[in-house]
RNA sequence: GCGGCUGUAGCUCAGCGGAUAGAGCAUCGGUCUUCGGAACCGAGUGUCGGGGGUUCAAAUCCCUCCAGCCGCACCA
């Protein structure tokens, strides 16, 4: 029944943050190029040349740990495969070990190295931290073009929470990978095709064009497709009329483009209104919908004829890639081209790899899409592989989301039953964090406070869909994701108030190239060593296509920083102490500010 | 039936082969004449769905069972 397709599924569920241990990764990839080595590099480095020389190719799985401060793993594997004891090995490493200009190692347990960072390599870190714009993080040496498919939604069709998924995570991806060097081609894949149209399209010449345009214009879309489809489906005359619109768009006939192009474009500046209240990075050259392949279906289908791979199935064209099979175990088809000789979304997602590949010259393709379009997508592959469009060069992800539920753990819908307008919730969310803002004595115009209100709202509700490990569903709670307290975007902006209001009270200048680091406390200790962690956390992050690793991160720095902020005073101590404190204020500030806008959520300086 | 995802504290969730399983919320108890209290400190609770297996080491990998959600050709 739901005919427009439907990428960016609704539903799925959740979960949480923690200390630093979440950060490290085993055989993260190297941060290559730049100005400085990440912390976890310049210790990875050292500790893989000892391992190396005692068992080439062995890993030291180097983890943050809360016996130092971080760990070296790879000892007892080591041991195992040399068939020593661990102790004596470990001996014999740290015996080669060049790290004492670093680190101090001891040696725990059954063969544990714990690595305890000196002050003065931390020191040397954080003043290249302090004069690096990109919070030590290294530019991809060698740069790829990634396409990514997010967000998609319909032409004359609501945006709805499940677009929300798609659209937060694929755009917090896209920034991500540009800020590791990458270059990114985001592809808004929007369902503007198909036998739907025909339907909406008759619906539009009922209404009459201007009655139409300004139903679409005010954002009324569902009404619009809701009551095409109630015609389409009791008056005949009505479906038949549909049926013949449809062959004459796929035909090209003028005056039918000419009125489809209004429902294009009513509501691609409809879906431009919803990225701009989202803040997301998506452009109209982004939009590359499914009619844009629609030149290059038949020869979509003529290249797998030719390469041999086409079946006649029930009067239609299938490709039966290997190892799928359907509920009476048959094999499964990717129909190609339907019996009327139509085309359905299948050959639309080949020409798009085909495209992507060929023409856009993709090293790699992801597709921000929800987790039932799962076993379709694998069937893409399968079958563009088989065609020769996708080699093995080029990675490809299904970056899939689970869905989004309501209170009830059930798919979110409203109390009417239908689907809840992503519009709706935003401005639900905004008019929150308004109220919120009033209640605090400020001296805020109205416009600065719903100014505020929105990048706060923004800021609540994609920082609940990205804190969450992607799969799992969630249920959409906008109480939960606006308060201030707890792990909530709003938390983490406040955290970075805090400390822009100390630079604005800060009467005498400072001088951040001659800052020395002595970290006699441990709170100033634990928050060094949290911001030294963030490129890990970012390359883990990106590397994984798992936006809430950042999060995670985030989230314990922010509560390194209140700890600390309790326990240091910054501006009332004398100056040696006082500048080391807001050097570690300034970092911490900007990586704050740096890791949030990776996600697409603003750090405001006041709130 | 086949395939996929999920199952960790009262609730929402981190934990991606390592040492005593961690956060937030809620609860209880503290701190504070606030560099912004939208804060901080402390306390308690766990058959990591069950059962096998691999491993020096398993919440984590494999197998199996249970529960929930999702997908499986002419809608997209």
């Amino acid at each position: 029944m739901s005919s427009v397709r439907e990428r960016s599924c609704l539903h799925s569920a959740s979960s949480a943050r923690t200390s630093s241990q979440v950060i490290s990764r085993p055989n993260l990839p190297r941060c290559e190029t730049g100005t400085m080595d990440s912390t976890y590099d310049v210790l990875l480095d050292r500790l893989q040349a000892a391992f190396e020389r005692i068992a080439p190719g062995s890993d030291p799985v180097l983890r943050h740990s809360d016996r130092g401060d971080y760990q070296a793993n790879g000892v007892m594997s080591v041991a195992k495969q040399l068939g020593r004891p661990p102790r004596e090995v470990a001996q014999e490493l740290v015996h080669g070990l060049e790290i004492a200009d670093i680190a101090e190692v001891e040696i725990a347990g059954p063969g544990f190295l714990n690595l305890t960072l000196n002050t003065a390599f931390l020191e040397d870190q954080l003043r290249n931290v302090l004069k690096d714009p990109r919070m030590g993080v290294a530019n991809a040496a060698h740069p790829k073009k990634i396409v990514i498919d997010y967000s998609a939604p319909n032409v004359a069709k609501e945006m709805h929470v499940g677009h929300l998924r798609s659209t937060v995570i694929g755009d917090a991806l896209a920034r991500m990978y540009r800020f590791g060097g990458h270059q990114v081609i985001a592809r808004n894949h929007v369902g503007d095709w198909g036998t739907n149209f025909g339907m909406l399209i008759e619906h539009l010449v009922d209404l009459g064009e201007q009655a139409a345009m300004a139903s679409l214009s005010i954002g009324d879309l569902d009404s619009f497709y809701r009551d095409a489809r109630a015609k389409f489906d009791a008056d005949d005359t009505f479906k038949e009329r549909s049926r013949t619109r449809v062959v004459s768009l796929q035909a090209g006939d003028p005056e039918t483009r000419r009125l489809w192009a209004i429902l294009v474009d009513e509501s691609v500046a409809y879906f431009a209104e919803v990225y701009a209240k989202l803040d997301v990075t998506l452009a109209p050259e982004d939009i590359v919908g499914e009619s844009y392949y629609n030149d290059m279906l038949a020869d979509v289908v003529t290249d797998l004829d030719e390469a041999g791979l086409l079946v006649e199935s029930g009067g239609a064209l299938c490709v039966f890639p290997a190892g799928f099979t359907n509920r009476d175990g048959e094999p499964m088809p990717v129909m190609v081209q339907k019996s009327d000789e139509g085309y359905g979304y299948s050959t639309t997602d080949l020409a798009a790899v085909r495209d992507r590949v060929r023409n856009l010259g993709a090293d790699e393709l992801l597709y921000v899409v929800g987790a039932p379009q799962g076993q379709h997508l694998e069937m893409i592959y399968a079958v563009a592989r088989m065609a020769g469009w996708l080699p093995d060069s080029v990675r490809v992800e299904h970056v899939a989301f689970g869905n989004v539920l309501g209170p009830d753990r059930k798919m979110f819908k409203s109390r009417s039953g239908e689907t809840v307008k992503l519009v709706g919730l935003l401005d639900e969310a905004i008019e929150r964090a308004d109220a919120a803002l009033a209640t605090r004595q400020s001296n805020l115009s109205e416009a600065e406070r719903h100014h505020l209100a929105t990048q706060i709202a923004r800021a609540a509700v994609k920082y609940a869909d990205l804190s969450t490990e992607r799969q799992r569903d969630y249920v959409f709670d906008l109480d939960r994701m606006i308060a201030f307290e707890g792990d909530t975007g709003p938390y983490l902006q406040y955290a970075h108030a805090r400390l822009r209001s100390i630079f604005r009270r800060l009467e005498a200048a400072w001088d951040p190239s001659d800052v020395h680091f002595v970290l006699a406390s441990g709170a100033e200790r634990d928050l060094a060593l949290g911001v030294l962690a963030f490129p890990e956390a970012f390359a883990s992050s990106l590397a994984s296509l798992q936006p809430h690793r950042l999060c995670v991160y985030l989230f314990d720095l922010a509560q390194r920083f209140t700890t600390f902020y309790e326990a240091c005073p910054v501006l009332s101590v004398a100056p040696p102490l006082r500048d080391e404190r807001l050097a570690l204020c300034e970092i911490t500030a900007r990586t704050l500010s740096l890791g949030l806008s990776l996600l697409g959520i603003e750090a405001p300086d006041r709130m």
